[in-house]
DNA sequence: ATCGCTCTCTACCATATGGTAGACAAGATG
DNA sequence: CATCTTGTCTACCATATGGTAGAGAGCGAT
């Protein structure tokens, strides 16, 4: 649902993602994403009625993104289902490597309780209950080692999640968090899988 | 370096860990942990001169009872690597499941670049350093399968954390984040890890 | 007794922040 | 022209927060 011409609207939706996830919610202001977009904080105020609008509005927007990636990569596989997963986690670490906002937002929102986490989590839900389908439909079909598909796709998101939002933490493994870093993680990741996963 | 009794500076400590923790460190205003103390903020401001120095503080006890559990995981292991890596995880687990806020606690500090982040750094890389060596030095033994050491440690912290720190945001794979779900997901991680490592 | 040290307290302040009230400009509509 | 709607702005406020200043209580040492 994008419009064509970046309205007001889609600018300050942009600006506050990449603060909010750069530096974290509380530790941004308003008037700090007003003057990033270049207008008044009242603008702001009059496309979101407070703060907690808005950043309802931006995850509802990352959610919805995310939901498309992975469809996406889940239409462009082939059948086999390691494929199939390949494809998922590529494309989950694919938007986190262009802008690493977006998956630590999630991740910050969802770490503590409240309206706001459970909506996210309501938006994300679909995703996720069809990975589950699918992972217990290919494990009853042998075509994946048998396992709990439910925790096989918590650990999957834990993983992503942890890898793809917090590079900074992983440089305590001697590790450097620059995008060929990252790609050298995903596939160890997509290795891990393989071997965990295949039949 | 703990003393006997619980003076004022370590129920600081604890209240702050948990406050820091449970709401997020933006989030906790000094007048509330002192209130959950049972002191005045200035108390608060007599030990630790500013919030700053507090998270420190903080930080430098969680990390330190990080490296206490996980050094006595390693000593009470038997020589096997997969039973160490195997200790050493669920080691992990415990205090993440008896005290969440510990461990989301230093996650939310890894997450944003900053001084405060890189002190905690240099207290974690130690630990991450040894596990390192003695993934390498297994693998060039052949009793673990040949990966990169450094992406198969980063790989585990991310995965262990991802989980330990953030259950809500597993309950959109439609898993629960009791104390049981915590320990059938440890276990899930750790048949991973088997499979993943083995030789 | 009194000095000095440790620890805790009661005010108080400067600042930043989320949010409100309302004016002003530009079209669209009658 | 008059009016209504949409979008943006300037000015202002109430509140919460991190931090400062300084006083006083308890207590061991001289």
């Amino acid at each position: 649902m994008t419009t064509s011409k970046p309205s007001t609207r889609d600018r300050i939706l942009v600006a506050a993602t990449d603060l909010f996830g750069l530096r974290g919610v509380d530790a941004v202001s308003l008037d700090q994403i007003a003057a990033e977009v270049g207008v008044a904080k009242q603008t702001l105020l009059y496309w979101f009625p407070s703060k907690d609008e808005l950043l309802q509005g931006v995850l509802a927007q990352a959610a919805a993104d995310l939901v498309l990636v992975v469809e996406a990569a889940v239409r462009s596989a082939t059948d086999d289902p390691l494929d199939r997963i390949d494809a998922v986690v590529r494309a989950v670490f694919r938007p986190a490597v262009r802008r690493p906002a977006l998956l630590g937002l999630i991740r910050e929102v969802s770490r503590l309780p409240g309206p706001v986490a459970a909506s996210l989590t309501d938006q994300l839900r679909p995703l996720a209950d069809r990975a589950h389908a699918y992972l217990r439909a290919e494990m009853d079909a042998g075509r994946l080692r048998r396992a709990d598909p439910g925790l096989v796709a918590a650990l999957s998101y834990a993983t992503v999640t942890g890898i793809a939002t917090e590079p900074e933490a992983l440089r305590v493994n001697g590790w450097e968090p620059t995008a060929a870093g990252l790609r050298r993680l995903r596939d160890e990741l997509l290795a891990f899988l393989r071997a965990a996963l295949a039949p």
